[in-house]
DNA sequence: ACCTATTATCTTAGTAATGAGATATATAAT
DNA sequence: ATTATATATCTCATTACTAAGATAATAGGT
């Protein structure tokens, strides 16, 4: 058995495995970036960002929060939590309330004003969302969540 | 023919389709999210950031870009682009080159240190990428990519 | 009570962008 | 030629964060 002389090569060519994976990476940026300039550009009608969106939805759904649990839910630093809900409270959608057990701790809370915003536009927000996704049907989409959810916690688990 | 009269409700319940909707935003942020801070954390080795990356690989596999071409293809602002190539150009890894043909543009282009670069990390972080998605069969990846394509061509077509 | 480690939030400085507008050049119509 | 419009890049101010460290409070062990 004859092995070939190693041919010298510039690039070292990927395998078909690795092409797979680095289209999908691109096709995965580029719907990523597509579904959230849409979705984004609905909430600045209503003048505020994705990221504050999603906290007064986690407040509007599960009431009152620890910052520390917006933070982790949301995903941004700490630093990034204080000046987000510092944003919204200047803005009256959102306020600082005392933990009674922890001193240390702080609740978020929607106002009367962040509770009727939501109430506005939570329902407009998700049709947008629902039309910036009809490109797929939804028996597509739920394939894809099916797809995305599985490759999503296997890239986050193994960091 | 009657019209079922308008039941009024407060916070309109979403139906199906925007449930399966939400849904799928939600994976696709996240799985991106996992997926990014992996081959982000690949890059850092190198010193280089995802952005920075992208600009290279064009000009490695595409040779010599206009600014305004490289911007289109890794889609940052005209800010941008100028301050990126500014930064690999500090580090010796990017030149510009006037055009010759039109006075106002400028070619991007790698150095021999940016292309000796690429020729090291380019199959490395393709590897990186490849591990990132290993969470997925390859046939898996590739069913992935149509949904994504098609739900990404969508959003950014009707934009 | 005292020490240690942990946790929760806030502060500060720095970064990677965006967006609006400036400048220079090019193209097309008259 | 002149004018208008479009294009390519750059400049500058601002935004929306992050990361590291400061401060303060809590919890557990001794």
């Amino acid at each position: 058995m004859t092995t070939t002389p190693a041919r010298p090569r510039t690039v070292q060519p990927s395998d078909a495995a690795t092409t797979t994976a680095l289209k999908l990476f691109t096709v995965l940026s580029r719907a990523q970036r597509a579904i959230g300039e849409r979705t984004q550009a609905d909430l600045e009608r209503h003048g505020i960002s994705g990221t504050e969106f999603g906290i007064m939805e986690a407040l509007f759904h599960k009431g009152p929060l620890l910052l520390g649990e917006v933070q982790r839910k949301i995903l941004v630093s700490s630093g990034g939590i204080t000046f987000l809900v510092d944003k919204l409270t200047e803005r009256g959608y959102v306020e600082r309330r005392m933990c009674p057990s922890d001193r240390r701790a702080r609740y978020a809370a929607l106002t009367r004003k962040g509770e009727s915003l939501m109430k506005e536009i939570f329902p407009q927000h998700a049709a947008a969302i629902r039309e910036a996704m009809s490109g797929l049907t939804p028996a597509e989409q739920r394939e894809a969540t099916v797809l995305l959810r599985r490759l999503g916690l296997a890239a986050a688990g193994e960091g």
